[in-house]
Parts: C-alpha cells; sequence; structure tokens
DNA sequence: ACTGATGTATCGGATACACGATATTAAACA
DNA sequence: TGTTTAATATCGTGTATCCGATACATCAGT
C-alpha cells in the first residue's frame, strides 16, 4: 500500500480515522470495527496497515505501561485524513 | 462486488455519495473525481461499478433527452449510504 | 518458572478491484 | 442517410487487499 484513501483500500481510511478519534491499539480497532460493522477484521488484515501507516509516518507508536502497542495519528496523518476526508466525504 | 463500503470498494463509496448529492452520468463522475483527486478514472472503472450498483438496486437509471445515461439513488440506497456513513465516517 | 490468556506479527493464497484497450451504442450535425 | 463525436459497455489482466493460519511476544496468576 501507498497512500491511504487511494481508490482501494477503504480500510485504511477507517483506522486512521478510528485513531484520529483516539489512541487505539491493534485490538481496539478490531473490536471497534466489529461492534460498527459486525464483522470482525482478522489478525492479517489490522496489523500490515497499522504497520505501513507506521511507515509513511502517519501514526506512530505510543508504548505505555501496558501490553498494547497503541497508535496516535500524527501531524501528518492529521493533514492527510483532513485532505482526504474533504476530497470523498 | 457485493456490499458497497465493505472493507474494499472505497470506489463504491465515492461514487454512491456523488450520486446522493446530484443525479449524476458516468462521465459526470469520472470529471468530478478528477477534479477532486487529480487522477482520472478509466471508463472501466467506473461504470462496472455503476452496473453493480443499479443491480443491488441503490442506484437507478433516470433516461431523460440527453445522450448521457443519468443515475438517482433510490431510497434504499439512501439508507444504505446513511448507515455506511454512520458507521465509518 | 510454568501456564494460560491476550496482543502482535508474518506468510501464502484467493479474491475482486481498477486498469487500458476495444467494442458498442446513440445523439447531432451535414 | 451517412459521418462524426461522445458516452457507455465489456473483456482480460496485474496487483495488492484482505483473509485464515500460524508463530511469536508479553503479562498475570499460580
Amino acid at each position: 500500500m501507498r497512500k491511504c484513501c487511494d481508490m482501494r483500500g477503504f480500510l485504511s481510511f477507517i483506522i486512521l480515522r478510528l485513531i484520529s478519534k483516539k489512541n487505539m491499539s491493534g485490538e481496539e480497532i478490531r473490536r471497534e470495527i466489529q461492534k460498527r460493522k459486525g464483522s470482525r477484521p482478522s489478525p492479517g488484515t489490522i496489523y500490515p496497515v497499522l504497520k505501513s501507516l507506521n511507515d509513511i509516518g502517519w501514526i506512530e507508536e505510543l508504548k505505555d505501561q501496558s501490553k498494547e502497542k497503541k497508535y496516535s495519528i500524527t501531524k501528518k496523518g492529521k493533514k492527510e485524513l483532513e485532505i482526504a476526508t474533504k476530497k470523498f466525504v
């Protein structure tokens, strides 16, 4: 994946948006999407997306005390999300 | 494609949303997306989506005088769009 | 330390999205 | 009626999204 919010990759958009509202871990994201959508994305879906969003600097790890690795949105990510949202929503 | 706004198929969501705001033809949609996104989706991208959205009854043809075949969103499509938007945006 | 439970990471593969090219249709002129 | 122009439709293909399965890591309780 190169760009979030390309024609494909709706999931990246959703995940970025979730993280923008609240720092979240992979499992939290899975639970949240299940709550909203009904189906629980598999780990093989979520974690690669988190990795790529992290790699391009749109989110960043937020190591805290717990065993969960939380992510927060970066300034860059916030900006990109705003652009994408304006374009398409 | 079965459901718009599945994990994949961001484009279906975009197109449904565009049509929900204003009755549009395939070419209008291509131009609108180009205006917003910069790149112009190819016919082979747009028309199959329109066909599938039409097949599942979320949009419908709106034959008018012109040579363009416009589409409008159906009640069902409006409802589904609302659900998807609430879920994800 | 061992075990169980939970979160994270990675891999191979199936699926279908999006593409470009091409064909078809249809309106609008002469 | 024939020609041109533009919109629509379809086809085969490459690609990466998303999946399930599996492995690894980490913490809690005993």
